[in-house]
DNA sequence: TGTACATCAGTGAACGCGCGTTCACTGATGTAC
DNA sequence: TGTACATCAGTGAACGCGCGTTCACTGATGTAC
């Protein structure tokens, strides 16, 4: 059943994949066995691939952020004013809805901030990343454009953290159509 | 070994008000061992008490929600303008390293968006009262305060959620500070 | 008020189950000659 | 290029452990007379 190197690599990486969307649709104490089943294989082989659970949660951490970002930085770039393309995307009903392939700040903060050490510091890279990424779509002084950057990185991750707790469609849909206002006024 | 009925009710606070703090503390998947043991009893007593986890988790909630509410009321009078009473404690590195005493949106944000019916419907409650409970400190029209609460709420929540996941304390501080600087001028 | 009995808060052990991890095994792939 | 052997990706069962929940038991509290 041994398996070439091109195809091992191939499913390392899907593994990953499925972690990265599980863990932000399920949370990051989603089971080894349904990761695995989900990419079609069982759970006594994910020791071929990694080390522990630990550091699959950090890894798919890291994958669904530089997707994260990647997405940011396309939508910016198609838009015409960056941080309103962003504030838009970020906050519309459909990245709300499909936690899976969300933001892994909305998807698992309060998570994120008791994971381990590992997984800490890729999240805080993540989160500078995330600020740098906003800030230079802004036309403001680079200083500024940090602070408010830091501010809107902000008021977005909450904004759709609230827009997921409610159970009210309705305020949801408000919230998301609040802070995208407000955040592209900023 | 059976209690006076008022020792029996003081026994299921007791459990209720341990069991807000480990919830917000190491997240709602918090054994019931744990909660029990920190509480003075042993696992077995739960079920005199509470008909499953379910229900604790929903109760505790409450529990934590009614605690925040009367925490900022009372900070929203002592000051001079609310929203910046608000905004100082709610942002303080005081309230970012309590984590079993503060906001339960902050501490427990992505698992309340995951949470069964009950425990989501006593979420977006909690919800609707915050952005109340900071509209009526603003001094604008009633409906223009209710949005400006909104966003508020959100930024507040956000910012605590990125500076409890960063482990770079300056980075952390700085969120802090920059959306308590936003969100009094708001 | 005193006595006899029912109630039930709390204990501690057990239940089945799913968790992360390990391991013997299989058989196709990779390597050495 | 062909053959013989080592490697190792993946399987499926097992490991110890902690989970939520149940239960027989204890003995103080509550109730009925």
């Amino acid at each position: 059943m041994r398996k070439s190197r091109e195809e091992t690599a191939e499913t390392r990486k899907r593994i990953l994949n499925v972690a990265a969307r599980e863990f932000r649709q399920n949370g990051m104490e989603t089971g080894l066995a349904e990761v695995m089943a989900a990419a079609g294989l069982t759970q006594g082989g994910f020791y071929k691939h990694f080390g522990s659970k630990a550091e699959l949660v950090c890894e798919a951490l890291e994958l669904a952020l530089d997707a994260e970002f990647k997405a940011l930085e396309k939508v910016a770039e198609s838009g015409s004013k960056g941080i309103a393309s962003i504030a838009s995307a970020y906050l519309s009903e459909r990245h709300r809805d499909d936690v899976g392939k969300s933001c892994p700040f909305s998807a698992l903060g309060s998570e994120l901030a008791r994971a381990d050490k590992g997984t800490r510091a890729a999240a805080t890279a993540g989160l500078k990343r995330m600020i740098d990424i906003v800030a230079d779509r802004s036309d403001a002084r680079r200083d500024v454009a940090r602070k408010r950057a830091t501010v809107a990185v902000a008021t977005l991750i909450g904004a759709i953290t609230m827009a997921r707790i409610s159970d009210d469609p309705e305020l949801s849909s408000q919230i998301l159509k609040l802070a995208e206002r407000h955040v592209t006024e900023l």
